[in-house]
DNA sequence: TAACTATGTTACAATATACTCACATAGTTA
DNA sequence: TAACTATGTGAGTATATTGTAACATAGTTA
């Protein structure tokens, strides 16, 4: 491998781990529409709050999400708009696979 | 969590975690300009020919990646361009970061 | 057929990750 | 200060992932 890529590799494995969870997905694709709660986030998400702040607190290490404390909230953040769209090249690999199955069944 | 979209959510993961490995990221950068087989990978990737053929089957199982046969070898290739435009916007992601970092040492 | 090549698979140990529950902390309000 | 709210953290269990080494398979060639 090439060894001046590698610390880009790791730094993209990383980021990519990062959103690799239906969880974490559901959370940045409902931060899409700005900056959220804990409780919100965990109301919308469905799921334990202590779960969520870990989830949270991962995604905001591997410098996906951005957090600002005020008063007794904290509120989260996308970093960049990166995330969104990076989010919708995934979408756009779904849809493919989905598009090559029909083509798959019509065949049949 | 919108129940319509968990399976969705699902699926993205998915993706995002076939690709959430430093080796995979490796493989599918060396796969941009077309297919190779197996040896040609394990060579460029610096790995065990087993290892990388699991991790080639991972990505195989969430769509990823395609492979045929030709006579004794196997060649893999990205399944859409949307893998590499997903990195892409992976990339993004780790340049703005760098970016705020270069700012944050900037205002020491 | 026998030896060879490229690949895939299995079993195992090591490690990492996810979730829950209970508790700790920080800020707010009465 | 006491009770309350939003959040974070630690311990523990369950599960998943990784890498390696040994073995199995499929196709090739002598």
């Amino acid at each position: 491998m090439d060894k001046a890529k590698a610390p880009l590799y790791e730094r993209q494995a990383e980021i990519a781990k990062a959103v690799a969870h239906p969880l974490r997905v559901a959370i940045i694709d409902f931060l899409r529409d700005g900056e959220k709660c804990v409780c919100d986030i965990a109301e919308q998400i469905g799921s334990e709050r202590s779960n969520v702040s870990r989830h949270l607190s991962v995604m905001v290490g591997a410098g996906v999400l951005t957090c600002r404390k005020e008063g007794l909230k904290v509120f989260y953040a996308l970093r960049t708009p990166c995330i969104a769209e990076f989010l919708s090249c995934v979408t756009r690999v779904v849809k493919q696979q989905a598009k090559d199955n029909e083509k798959l069944l019509a065949a049949l």
